[in-house]
DNA sequence: CGCGAGCTTGACGTTGTTCAACTAGAGTGG
DNA sequence: CCACTCTAGTTGAACAACGTCAAGCTCGCG
């Protein structure tokens, strides 16, 4: 049986389970399970750290994280932010021996180190399967490239009102119109400087469409905030 | 017997047949390929188009392409540029019934548009051959994340620097140092306005880094030039 | 010959970065 | 418990980068 502590990591009714088995049997899936390893990561930590050696496949189960590219000089840029469950595979894990960029923790988070040999196994054996794998990654680069659109046409304005309903509607959705970012970490994702950030969000405060007290935003106007979004 | 006009088309030395021969039998493939239709492409000629119904898989024997993003406002943003032989799929054309950016001929074309009914049936039989597509995918997604790395973190002296290298490297590779791009294409690449792309190829003219003459452009000192693509 | 598209240049205003000074909160160690 | 330090946030001023506008240019094409 299940210890509590191990029940809490959800083996039973992890949802990247149940999508598995939707494609290969509880026993092929169960084998290449015992291949994997469950960690917990604070906030702030670091998952795979960019130019270190590729770590295989990775499940978030429970927890938020970000895609980071360092720069030599030093400044982040934030290149996606995705809540769990999701599987986190595609260019920087499925193929490449070395982290193209760095996964951290932005939240307290639950993960599944997956073993690449017996996930190769698992795929070339369920085509299916390895297809609906692909297809969720693509979703994600989709949403990243969108934000990359967003950055090379609009000005801050639409930058950060575009990050603010990415923020909204894809990771912190399910809680209402509020969330918790900090500034800094806009900035990071909007490619401008902090300053920038702290200006353009007071304007928005000013003209009635957020609220924020401290680090904690809330969406006032999303029909205007969509408007600017669109139109930079 | 082939005739000669078909010859010219490749189909029995094509890159695509001797890559996916390594993966499924030559019989298999050639049931594929008979779904498949051969066309050609003039320079400017659009063969997806953004909004319009997806085509499914494309192979580019021959030929430069552009993905664009088009702007409501009219205003187009170049994604990336590749030069065939190459697989054209991913999230736009595997899984999405709609196409989200156009793919428009840069210089003449010659492709081969594939069924994706077919497709999928041959790489569910094969799932080694997925494996080794949406490898290849991968990578020309790879490419086009870096330019974004660039555009997000660079001024236009860098994000220009960084596209000439390019160009150089992964699409008029082995003509030496010279290819022949226009300003507005540079531009739409770069995000931002074609006055700005002129002044700043005039100051690299200036500085000895490129030469041009009309539209082709040479680059003179590539380590110069590399040295501003990565330091902004 | 005239037209339009792309190219070029300079002036000007807006946007955004950098810098400096200051505030507030969270750890840390005596 | 209090200083000390470090990080994040805030504001304003100075400056650089960039886009926009206007005008004139060249070239290819009908």
């Amino acid at each position: 049986m299940l210890s509590r502590t191990e029940h809490k990591f959800g083996c039973e009714d992890c949802e990247f389970k149940k999508m598995s088995c939707l494609y290969v049997e509880p026993d092929s899936f169960e084998e290449f399970r015992q291949q994997s390893i469950k960690l917990s990561f604070s906030k702030g930590e670091t998952i795979f750290k960019q130019g270190g050696k590729s770590g295989g496949l990775l499940f978030l189960h429970e927890g938020i994280v970000k895609f980071c590219y360092q720069y030599d000089s030093g400044s982040n840029y934030i290149m996606t932010i995705v809540r769990g469950p999701k599987l986190l595979g595609g260019a920087n894990l499925f193929f490449k021996s070395v982290n193209i960029f760095s996964i951290t923790a932005m939240e307290d988070s639950r993960v599944c180190m997956l073993d690449s040999a017996a996930f190769m196994k698992l795929a070339i054996g369920n085509p299916a399967y390895l297809l609906a794998l692909v297809e969720n990654t693509m979703d994600m680069f989709q949403d990243a490239i969108f934000n990359f659109i967003s950055l090379a046409h609009n000005h801050v304005n639409g930058r950060i009102a575009t990050i603010l309903l990415y923020l909204h509607k894809n990771v912190y959705n399910g809680q209402g119109y509020s969330f918790t970012v900090s500034r800094k970490e806009i900035a990071e994702f909007a490619a401008c400087s902090h300053e920038n950030v702290i200006n353009t969000l007071s304007r928005f405060r000013k003209e009635g469409i957020i609220e924020f007290h401290g680090k904690e935003i809330e969406i006032i106007n999303i029909e205007l905030l969509e408007e600017i979004s669109r139109k930079g």
